[in-house]
DNA sequence: TAGATGAGTTAGACACAGCTAAATCCGGTC
DNA sequence: GACCGGATTTAGCTGTGTCTAACTCATCTA
């Protein structure tokens, strides 16, 4: 309590990019530890124990020796402040730049910490209010309220069912890359026509196109399973 | 020339700031020396000095003890480089969101560290790839080239003169409100109507408007003088 | 249940970029 | 030509965020 005096001076990158990272760890539901930070930040496992503690220090975390962090409601409000910043950078890069997908990350990462509010808000309204990033994640509102990520993996599909991609994994560059080669993006309907149940792949209708997936698409395309889930064949 | 072995790591944020500032300073004649540096920059001269062994340690500037810095060829370019970013954002900020041209220095001095080259060149794209600065000040382009600042201080014109604003002197927020609310923007025509020996105010007529400056405003406003030049009543 | 093992923390160091206070220099003034 | 005052530099310190190396803890195994 006595720390939080001296309120509104802005977070460091350095800090944002640690509450952002277990924003998101949190998100899927893990527990975020200093090794798991560490590696997704790229620092040492010293840095980030370093770091837990300035930012249990600071109340924005709650940490305990040797388990990890949660965030306290300031850190999560600070967090999803970061997100939403990201997210809405990526929409820009992508919609009004033209930049592949698959880069955005990256350079939003670096933009995110310098873009004052104001910019912000000028480039959510050039974008029209967009709800998600580009990959299908939402953004957070101004106050940090935030819908789920929706959909589920193709990978829980059975053949003959219906989908819309709604949100595809972020997390490598290449395999963003190659999904976007194949129109595989948020809004693109599908149809699982076939489920191997051998080796895992799937065979999928795209348009006018057939494509085989292995497993590790299959469980980084989520999808919104759509009512017409009808007998394959009819 | 030992030191520039670890090439190409980027400049930090604090050294592009000083960089583009002895820049800004070298542009108008001036000597890059110590306290004019550290009052634009609002740290102490001793922080100064301490940065100018570092940027002259690094190839960036020459330096003489009590005497100030000037910029290297690579300094040159590296300054060229930001003062670059820091106009085409201002260009972004004003043309695309419609950010006030008084307060987009401030957030393109913030952003100019974080862009990177393909999103700044996305920006210059959908731009059209602008010329100048909102205030006036040339572009410099990728290569480091840079057109002169054009345009002569309206207080040179006599009465009957008749000009176009081609740039404002872009260094006093206050100043650049004021001359926004009265439509004392590059592209407008102007002419001296009267101009009063005794107290130094001008008459300007600026479309139907008819609106008396002083010197202050006379020595912030660069025209271009136009041809016609004839006298007044006739 | 006593180790072994691997994850996590602490200790000590470094680079950066800022500060204040105390020298020091340099360009005039007398 | 000595001296004075303001500008500049130096000395010494701080805070942030990183690292490596050495440690300590928690847990799982034998
Ligand atoms: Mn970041
Ligand atoms: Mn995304
Ligand atoms: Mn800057
Ligand atoms: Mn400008």
């Amino acid at each position: 309590m006595v720390d939080s005096l001296a309120k509104n001076s802005p977070l460091s990158t350095s800090r944002e990019d640690y509450l952002a990272d277990i924003y998101r760890i949190q998100a899927v539901g893990q527990s975020a530890n200093t090794g798991e930070v560490a590696s997704h930040l790229g620092v040492t496992p010293a840095s980030t124990s370093a770091m837990f503690k300035r930012l249990a220090q600071e109340g924005l975390v709650n940490y305990k020796s040797y388990s990890g962090v949660s965030l306290t409601e300031e850190g999560e409000r600070a967090a999803s402040h970061i997100i939403r910043r990201h997210r809405v950078i990526e929409r820009f890069l992508t919609d009004i730049l033209g930049i592949d997908w698959e880069r955005v990350d990256e350079f939003a990462n670096r933009m995110e910490h310098a873009m004052p509010d104001e910019v912000l808000e000028g480039i959510e309204r050039l974008l029209g209010d967009p709800d998600t990033c580009p990959h299908g994640y939402p953004i957070p509102s101004e106050d940090g309220a935030i819908a789920l990520a929706s959909g589920q993996p193709v990978e829980s599909l059975v053949a003959g069912e219906f989908g819309v991609i709604r949100r595809v994994d972020e997390s490598d560059a290449q395999l963003l890359r190659h999904l976007r080669e194949r129109g595989l993006v948020p809004g693109t309907a599908l149809r699982v026509v076939d489920a191997n149940a051998i080796d895992g792949t799937r065979t999928l209708q795209v348009g006018e196109a057939t494509l085989v997936i292995g497993q590790r698409i299959a469980r980084a395309l989520f999808v919104e399973r759509l009512a017409g889930s009808d007998r394959q064949g009819a």
